[in-house]
DNA sequence: AAGTGGTCTAGACCACTTG
DNA sequence: AAGTGGTCTAGACCACTTG
C-alpha cells in the first residue's frame, strides 16, 4: 500500500486513496451511502471543489453512483472484467530478453476482394498491400504476422520495403491515434502457419486479429498475428486501485 | 461522431471534444504543442479550473504530456494497446440470446498443494475447495470451469451447494472489489476438456486463467475457464475517443 | 420545498523548470 | 526571473429528484 514517490500526497489524492481503501477492503460494502460533499467537506476541511473531484473520479472509475438528492453510494461490483494490454511484438520480445527481429515473407499490391471489402467496410474495391511477416525471438519463430494496408489510406506503403521496421511500428509512426478492434481466439494451426512457426499442423495457436481505422473510421490496415499457443500468454491486470493516479 | 443524448455538453466537454478531435484526426501530430492554459481560457472565453480539468483528463488518458514551464504537448501514441473487458460466462451466453445453464461435476475439499500454494502464494497449506462446473449456452458446452477457493478467507463457502448460483457468481456476491490476473492462452485439450466440451483431444482450446485477490492481496480464488477455441472470441475495442466520458 | 450533485468562476499561492 | 502547470478555496447558480 506505499507508494515510492517521495513527494507527498496532494489533498485530493489523499481522500481519494481513504475512501478506495474503505471500499476495497469491503469496510464499505456495496450500497454503501457515501459521506455527502459537506460532510467530507467538514471532515477534510477542505472546499468543495476539492471532494467533488474526487467522487467525479470514482463515479467514472464505477466505483460509485452518484444520484441526485439521494447521494452516492458504492456500486456492485461489475462482473469479473479485465484491463488487457496487447503490446507491439518488439516489445514483447524484449521483455524476454531475447534479440528480436524480423523478415518480410511475402509482398504484394492488388485490389482488395470482395470478402476484404466486406469485413473493412470499403465502399469498392480499393488498391490493398499483403504483406506477411515472420517475428523471431532469438533464432525461434515466435509470431506469424498478415497483414493488409490500405493503399488508399497509405499510399506511401507501396514503396516502402519494410526492411528497417516491422510493417504495425512503421504504420503507427504514420498513421498515429487510431481506433482498433481486437478479436482473440485459439485455433488449430493450418498449414502455412504451422511451417512457419514450426509447430504441427493442428496445433493450438493464438489468433489475435486487428482492425485498425483512423478517426475518420476509414480502415487503415488489418492485421492477424498468429502466435504457437503454448509460447504465448496475454496477461492482464484488473486492479480498481489505479483510478486516478497520475499516467506515468 | 454525433451524440444520441439530448441535453447539451457541459463546456469542459466541449473543450475535451474539441481537443481530441484535433488530435485524432491527426491535425495535431504527435509532438504539437497545445495552447497554454491562459490562451484556451481567452479562447473558450472561461476560467482556468474549466481548462485545467480537461487539460488533467488528457493527461491521465496519456493523451497530452504535461510540462511545467515548456506548456503541453500531443503524445506519442503508445504502442497498439487494446482495452479488454471479460464478461462473466452468463452474460456471454445471454449475449448469444441462448439459454444459459450449468452443472457442478466435482466439488472436493481438501488441503492446498505445494504447488497451489506456491502459485497463490499461500504462506502454508490452507484449506480449498476444489470445484469443476461445465457451462452450457443451450444443450451446448460453453465452458469448462476448473476452480479453487480458498476457505481460509471464504469458508462459508464449504457449506455452499452451488445449485443457484455457479461459484463464480456466488463468490463475487461475497467478496467484492478484488484485484485480478488474467492469463490467457491457446492450449491443445488434453482428455478430460474434451470429453467435457465434445471435441477431440488436442484441439485448440482457449485457456483463461485468473487469480483473485483481496485488497489484503490474499489470493480468494483461482479459476481456469476453458472455451472450445472455434466456438470463442474475445473481443476488445481500444478507443481513445472514450476518455472522461462519464461512466455509464 | 429541500437535499444533493454538476458545473463554473475568479482568484490565490506554490513548485518546477528553462533560460 | 519568468512562464507554465498543480492544487486549492469560497462561493455561485442551477438541475434533478425525492418527499
Amino acid at each position: 500500500m506505499s507508494d515510492s514517490s517521495p513527494q507527498p500526497l496532494s489533498l485530493h489524492q489523499r481522500i481519494l486513496n481513504d475512501i478506495q481503501q474503505l471500499i476495497l477492503t469491503g469496510t464499505w460494502q456495496p450500497g454503501h451511502k457515501i459521506p455527502v460533499e459537506h460532510e467530507l467537506m467538514k471532515q477534510y476541511n477542505c472546499s468543495r471543489m476539492t471532494v467533488s473531484k474526487v467522487l467525479t473520479q470514482l463515479a467514472h472509475a464505477r466505483m460509485i453512483e452518484r444520484r441526485r438528492k439521494s447521494g452516492s453510494f458504492v456500486s456492485r461490483p461489475h462482473s469479473q472484467s479485465a484491463v488487457l494490454t496487447i503490446p507491439d511484438i518488439k516489445t514483447e520480445v524484449a521483455a524476454l530478453g531475447v534479440p528480436y527481429s524480423f523478415e518480410v515473407l511475402h509482398k504484394a499490391r492488388r485490389k482488395a476482394t470482395a470478402e476484404e471489402r466486406e469485413m473493412l467496410g470499403f465502399e469498392r474495391a480499393v488498391p490493398v498491400l499483403e504483406i506477411e511477416c515472420r517475428h523471431l525471438a532469438g533464432e525461434r519463430p515466435f509470431c506469424f504476422e498478415q497483414r493488409l494496408i490500405n493503399l488508399d489510406a497509405v499510399p506511401e506503403a507501396a514503396k516502402e520495403t519494410f526492411e528497417e521496421t516491422a510493417p504495425g511500428a512503421w504504420l503507427l509512426q504514420r498513421v498515429p491515434w487510431t481506433l482498433a478492434e481486437h478479436r482473440i481466439r485459439a485455433t488449430g494451426a493450418e498449414a502455412r502457419s504451422a511451417k512457419l512457426l514450426g509447430i504441427d499442423r493442428g496445433a493450438a495457436v493464438l489468433t489475435i486479429e486487428r482492425t485498425t481505422r483512423s478517426a475518420q473510421s476509414t480502415a487503415i490496415t488489418f492485421v492477424r498475428l498468429i502466435y504457437p499457443g503454448d509460447q504465448h500468454e496475454l496477461v492482464a491486470t484488473f486492479s480498481p486501485e489505479r483510478v486516478g493516479r497520475p499516467a506515468q
